[in-house]
DNA sequence: TAAAATTCTACCTAAACGGGTAGTTTTTAG
DNA sequence: CTAAAAACTACCCGTTTAGGTAGAATTTTA
């Protein structure tokens, strides 16, 4: 059986959904809430599976809530809900926390596949929405600075804090080859300083 | 019209999707290669507006393989094609810049309609994959080392390889305040010097 | 209001850093 | 094979950084 939260500022809206999601008898909606303030006074969302939330709500905002509900109930499923599709505030909404999202225009079957997907450790979402998201977390390609491995090496010791000696002795190379190439590290990264340098070089460097 | 390129070992796929795309009145599979190596040799790929790509191919396999399309053809649309669903290359293939995937099962209905969907700037994949490259790019909420404002600033600062007294100049503060401030990140963040505490930190400070 | 914690300032010292220059060895390219 | 480029080593020198300690100013808490 999922427990569902309703978070939403329209009563039909949370009404017409309550009905649908209890036809289901696998799903049972426990808690319904006009906005996040009234939810947070509530302890409903701690026995709850899994969240609908308004991305647009008065006061408080989803994109808001789903930041601290996360951070109280970190096991709980957000999904969002939202008018239109391609919004940045999904996406700000996913940044925060949230696991997936549909739209307010869903079928009562579809409502009910995303639950369960969601259910599932699936993530509903429009094919627009994962673009986004997935070019927000691709290694960024193009101007990729083409650091040797040695640079790409000594980066990576300057981002876990050794000195030019430790690094030194870690690649078998005097102090100043470890400066020579970390002048050159500097002058593609066009760095001033080692923090700098992590700072710009971080993403090149694999992990 | 989209131009499609196919690369793909087996001859039956390959031909069956050939068939099956050029059906539509919108579609032309204008190449088809049977591994990377192949395809790299031609310039076909350059004329192509998507490319579907086998994720396990012999010699270079699709996930090195699209970091290689997209280098040379960063607006090339590119859909991984795969066996199993809830795949780790798959996610690695995202990584290294593809656009979705879809898979090998996939009706030709659905095959044309991800494909246009990728064609419109959206990118087709299950909500498992979907839910994955979430997590991946969500902000950590639980470790939150909780930086103050100003140690938040000051981090900023660093990462832009700002020295001390031009930190203390632009928050209005003497020098020793800045250490002072500095320190304390150390302390949080368990680092030893500006670059470490830049790597371990420039998450949690705001873009 | 008094005590405690946090924030900020100050100074000392040693270590680390960054720029410049210059020379040697190794690799690469013609 | 030879010339050019890249990789490495070396030294000088001034600046920056980091750790330690300590005390004033400010804010928080009881």
């Amino acid at each position: 059986m999922i427990k569902i939260s309703i978070i939403e500022d329209n009563k039909y809206m949370r009404e017409g959904w309550q009905a649908v999601l209890d036809l289901d008898s696998n799903i049972c909606v426990i808690a319904m809430f006009e906005s996040c303030e009234d939810a947070f006074k509530s302890d409903d969302l701690a026995k709850t599976d899994l969240i609908l939330l308004d991305i647009q709500l008065p006061g408080i905002s989803g994109i808001e809530g789903v930041k601290t509900i996360k951070q109280r109930y970190p096991d709980v499923v957000v999904l969002m809900v939202t008018m239109h599709d391609d919004n940045e505030r999904v996406f700000e909404a996913l940044r925060n926390g949230a696991d997936g999202y549909l739209l307010k225009k869903v079928t009562p079957a579809e409502l009910v596949e995303a639950i369960k997907i969601a259910n599932e450790g699936g993530s509903p979402m429009t094919p627009n929405i994962a673009r986004k998201v997935i070019q927000s977390f691709q290694k960024t390609p193009q101007n990729d600075v083409d650091l040797t491995a040695v640079e790409k090496l000594i980066l990576k010791g300057l981002a876990n804090g050794l000195s030019y000696k430790a690094l030194a002795e870690e690649i078998h190379l005097s102090i100043d080859g470890v400066r020579y190439h970390i002048r050159n590290i500097y002058r593609k990264l066009e760095a001033k300083n080692s923090s700098e340098a992590v700072a710009k070089g971080i993403d090149y460097i694999d992990p």
